[in-house]
DNA sequence: AAATACCTCAACCGCATTAGC
DNA sequence: CGCTAATGCGGTTGAGGTATT
């Protein structure tokens, strides 16, 4: 499509009266929207318009790219009169008036290119649409919301059979490491780099784990087990589980990926498919075990990394900044189902058990602070995650554990030195991703605990608007307010997405310093627990 | 036929990063 | 080095459409 065509389209839609719905629900200021009226604008001062966008100004936009370029948006309203934002013009061509963009739905590649994507990247859009010729984030993101969601719903697994294959297989080296089973994912071979013992509870979690006969998956259960307990575990979870509503209408894609149906293990998303999650089905995948336990939605949240390769190891690159918990939390969006899913494995019925994990890594007896560095502000928000995880999972009744288990906040601190060293590893690597994903350096140099103690007082992660709260967080007992401060404009990290770039037991054997990563968590979780407890 | 539930997707928002001064 | 603007990115929203009851 050429731009010529990219107005033509524009206009005939305006004359067809396709513009009739977005005109109609346009975000003006009523004033303005008198002004310009429909499918036009006239720009200048005054507020910009807001809204869908009519042919006119598409085309406007259109002429004016091809006049000067992209680039400069904020300009294209002063040169064309366009009532609109940079940020909108810009928006607008990339994800509708460019000339590359291919229209219409995906094709069955591109979708199992985006499945792939996902796979490895994790959520970040725009790396997937730079892979997608033609395709824009915008599309791809409300492709995988969507379709993808759609099928979780259905209990469908999201990526095909032969793509959990590839993985794995692209991973068995890598796994060697941590496969997250017992013996692999054995700590000896995270101790080896570094003299920093990791606690083998994880592993032992699942060992134990596994020897359960089954678990009920979500759809044993009644509906409401599932959603009407534990308002008090924060919603913030809500993107750890889908919502397990059968979907009333079955559609296309649904059906598309019927085939996908064999497929138990999860990449990434790992976790999205509780819903289906049955151990059964897991034990069917000899060597998945560990990863797509669907018992242990809690370790999962610290092993996805493992198979799925998911968006760390898989790759090799890791710079998914969010790696599983993020997939998670995309395809979870609790929003959506805000009413639904709180809290609902803390209970018996919980297809979810879980804390174990949790409750055996606390008790681990192996953290120790090896540095002191009294100076470390990441040291809590992992903590809190952690502690939330445990609170949200096993219910409180666990807290007297943490309490006991945890370390002291100052040897947490102590641990963050043991960042410092990561992000050198790092640094000296020259690979601006790290395995961690979004930066393990941020993750884990500036990361700060985020309202460290409160786990009741959490606040969902999903509410956006919860951000400023979140970094108001009295987060504590670090002196140094300037780095604090620094740490505060980090990703959350009680956030899901924050541990999962942790790589937390997962492998990633190309870089060993995520053991420094995990260790750090554990010690992170360990020492800011005491002050969160109750 | 009406009500309801759910889906789709364009567009917005906020935050992070980068570039320019 | 700090500030500001521009840009990019990911998450979220919400109107309208469609399927179901």
């Amino acid at each position: 499509m050429n731009l010529q065509s990219c107005i033509l389209t524009a206009m005939s839609s305006m004359t067809s009266g396709g513009d009739t719905r977005k005109i109609s629900k346009g975000r003006w200021s009523s004033s303005l929207d008198e002004k310009v009226g429909v499918g036009g604008n006239v720009g200048g001062e005054g507020p910009l318009k807001k809204g869908p966008w009519t042919a006119a100004e598409d085309a406007i936009l259109v002429e004016y790219v091809k006049k000067h370029g992209q680039g400069n948006w904020n300009a294209v309203q002063k040169h064309s009169g366009l009532a609109r934002c940079g940020k909108s013009c810009r928006l607008r061509w990339a994800n509708h008036l460019r000339p590359d963009l291919k229209k219409g739905a995906f094709t069955a590649e591109e979708e199992n290119q985006i499945l792939e994507l996902h796979a490895k990247m994790g959520n970040k859009w725009a790396r997937m649409a730079a892979e997608l010729p033609g395709r824009t984030d915008n599309e791809i993101k409300n492709y995988w919301n969507t379709r993808i969601k759609r099928m979780q719903r259905a209990g469908l697994p999201i990526y095909p059979e032969e793509l959990c294959q590839r993985i794995l297989n692209g991973n068995q080296e890598s796994q060697n490491v941590g496969t997250m089973t017992n013996e692999a994912c054995h700590h000896d071979d995270l101790s080896q780099t570094n003299n920093f013992d990791i606690p083998d509870v994880e592993f032992k979690n699942f060992k134990f784990r596994h020897g359960l006969p089954h678990v009920p998956s979500i759809f044993d259960m009644p509906e409401s087990s599932l959603f009407d307990q534990s308002s008090d575990s924060s919603h913030s979870y809500n993107f750890l589980f889908p919502t397990m509503r059968p979907t009333k209408r079955p559609r296309e894609s649904e059906m598309l990926y019927d085939s996908f149906g064999s497929c138990s293990i999860n990449a990434a998303p790992l976790f999205d498919q509780y819903g289906n999650y049955t151990f059964e089905k897991i034990s069917d995948h000899p060597g998945l075990s560990l990863p797509c336990d669907p018992v242990l939605n809690t370790t999962d949240q610290f092993h996805g990394d493992n198979l799925t390769g998911s968006h760390a190891a898989l790759n090799g690159n890791a710079s998914a900044s969010v790696p599983i918990f993020g997939a998670m939390k995309l395809e979870l969006p609790s929003l959506q189902y805000p009413e639904t899913q709180h809290g609902s494995w803390g209970t018996p019925m919980s297809p979810l058990p879980s804390l174990e994990s949790v409750d055996t890594l606390i008790q681990s007896p192996t953290l120790e602070p090896i540095l002191s560095d009294p100076i470390s502000p990441q040291s809590s928000g992992l903590l809190e995650a952690i502690v939330y995880n445990s609170k949200s999972l096993k219910g409180s009744n666990n807290d007297l554990l943490l309490q006991e288990t945890i370390a002291t906040a100052n040897e947490v601190a102590n641990i963050s030195t043991l960042n410092h060293s990561f992000q050198t590893e790092w640094d000296e690597l020259g690979d601006p991703n790290s395995p961690l994903g979004q930066s393990a350096a941020s993750v884990l140099t500036d990361y700060t605990p985020v309202r460290m103690c409160s786990v009741d007082g959490y606040q969902s992660t999903e509410t956006s608007q919860d951000h400023d709260d979140k970094h108001e967080a009295p987060t504590t007992q670090f002196p140094d307010s300037s780095s604090k401060k620094k740490i505060l404009k980090q990703v959350d990290y009680t956030q899901p997405d924050a541990l999962l770039d942790l790589g937390w037991f997962g492998n990633n054997t190309k870089y060993e310093s995520d053991q420094f990563v995990q260790q750090d968590a554990l010690g992170a979780l360990f020492g800011d627990n005491c002050q969160h407890q109750p």
